[in-house]
RNA sequence: GGAAGGGUGGCCGAGUGGUCGAUGGCGAUGGUCUUGAAAACCAUUGUGGGGCAACUCACCGUGGGUUCGAAUCCCACCCCUUCCGCCA
């Protein structure tokens, strides 16, 4: 959520910012809700001082039955007044929630995705003398996807991956783990990009893949029920990316100083319900209900947290750049960052099957949104408290990016080529 | 699945219904001492809200209840730990 002080200062650009995104926000209901609720708890808590004083009246001897009198009479109209306080409280709560975080004013301002910028082109698309295939195809092929038993055992939108597919997806994660974990790479970024952050490496982790409603409440993502799956059984959600086990691993926590930047690195297979996508990519392995997708997350201080997001983004270019995958980068618009996001950035990356440019990377930066309502704080030397600021970015997200990889690297004779960059990590076989 | 024990401040850990927002230790911050550091000693130090401020309120896992008054008593729930059983 937002700062409320933010919002009362701010009563103009909240409404204008949220606009924005596309939010209707009744920002004077809020305020006014704010208002009637601290003017209740300003009485309220004259009352509480009154019964607090006439208990201590009480202390030791033995109480006049006037006191007793005065406490019971207190207790009534407290109890009255804090009944009646819950429901403004509440309604103020859910007004102060459906605030979306204020974008930058460098984010561009659209309605659709439609105002999304194309930055930049990294890379082009490959040229083909003959019609490329789908994943589908080079998949049956090869022998590298079953998606047809998968629909018999699991139903649709799962799928077998199967042999030099697998073993490409284990040498990516290998690839990202290897680079991510080497400060060397990420001194090198940090200086070509000119960025204030620390040189220090990403931390491997392996998180888990459910985790309990009370943290993911917190969290700040939403649609929970349309993106999640439930485990009603042991009231347990599936991780829609390891994003949601690793931003809230420090839920309700005052972190000291020294501890920043915290930057992970995590691998976790991925659950999504993709209701509502009906139809939708259908073909293929490009939207599924499970993958297995790589995830940056740092927390960082408030003054870092810009330049952590544009290191991630520089990471995510570098990582595509030695992957040999060309690819878009877009400036998502204020429609398309989504509520808890200050700014975001997605790469595009190229199928030449579909001859689209099609997403396969997102980097989210939260600001202090997200830490808000987690309660992630940072002590600093000289012990001020702090909310942290949060970002996360995809490192790859592997369905899609075996996707891009096997139709970008197709031969006119059928053949699969796996890019340089990765043939250390399968015993130096140049194709599948 | 069966049984037992727990959840208190940045961390550890005390806490007979009123003098407890909470002893003590660690850590942190400031100071004394020192060429400097360490050690020792002294002082300060929970979080969040309201108020210009003095100040005030809430918070001892969560939610109810008893009471003039609850960290403390009662009820329900959540979570954790240990043992047994089962299991990769």
């Amino acid at each position: 959520m937002l700062d409320i002080q933010f919002i009362r200062d701010n009563r103009e650009l909240v409404k204008e910012k949220s606009k924005q995104k596309g939010y209707s926000v009744n920002v004077d209901e809020l305020l006014r809700a704010d208002e009637e609720r601290r003017g209740m708890l300003t009485f309220i808590e004259a009352l509480r001082a009154r019964r607090n004083e006439n208990a201590d009246k009480m202390k030791g001897g033995k109480p006049s039955p006037e006191l007793i009198e005065e406490g019971k009479r207190i207790k009534t109209e407290l109890a009255e007044m804090e009944e009646r306080f819950k429901g403004v409280e509440g309604s103020f709560t859910t007004l102060l929630k459906s605030v979306p975080n204020m974008p930058f004013d460098f984010v561009p301002v659209g309605v659709t995705e439609e105002e999304n910028q194309v930055v930049k082109t990294v890379g082009e698309p490959p040229h083909f003398d003959f019609t490329p295939k789908h994943d589908y195809q080079l998949g049956a092929d090869h022998d590298l996807i079953d998606k047809e038993r998968a629909t018999k055992i699991a139903g649709s939108r799962f799928v077998y991956l199967k042999g030099g597919l697998v073993r490409m997806q284990l040498a990516i994660m290998q690839f990202v783990m290897q680079t991510l974990g080497d400060e060397k790479v990420i001194a090198r970024l940090v200086q070509e990009n000119g960025l204030d952050v620390s040189t220090k490496p990403f931390t491997p982790v392996l998180p888990p893949a459910m985790l309990r409603t009370e943290p993911y409440e917190a969290s700040a993502r939403l649609n929970a029920e349309e993106v999640t799956y439930k485990i009603e059984q042991d009231d347990l959600w599936l991780n829609a990316s390891a994003e949601h086990t690793l931003c809230t691993m420090y839920w309700n926590e005052i972190l000291p100083e020294d501890m920043f930047p915290i930057r992970y690195i995590g691998y976790s297979t991925s659950f999504r319900r993709e209701a509502g996508t009906y139809g939708k990519d259908e073909e293929g392995i490009f939207r599924l209900h499970q993958f297995d997708k790589l995830e940056m997350e740092s927390l960082t201080t408030p003054e870092t947290g810009l330049d952590e997001h544009k290191l991630h983004i520089a990471i995510q270019e570098y990582l595509m750049q030695q992957i040999g995958l060309p690819y878009q980068f877009i400036q998502k618009c204020t429609a398309d960052i989504g509520k808890p996001n200050a700014a975001g950035v997605d790469l595009n990356a190229w199928f030449p099957a579909q001859g689209k440019w099609r997403e396969t990377h997102t980097a989210d930066y939260m600001t202090d949104y997200q830490s808000r309502d987690l309660k992630i704080r940072v002590r600093r030397q000289d012990g001020r408290i702090e909310l942290v600021h949060t970002a996360d970015a995809t490192g790859f997200a592997m369905s899609r990016t075996l996707k891009a990889i096997i139709e970008n690297n197709q031969t006119a004779d059928g053949r699969i080529m796996i890019p340089e960059v990765l043939r250390s990590f399968m015993n130096g076989q140049a194709e599948i």
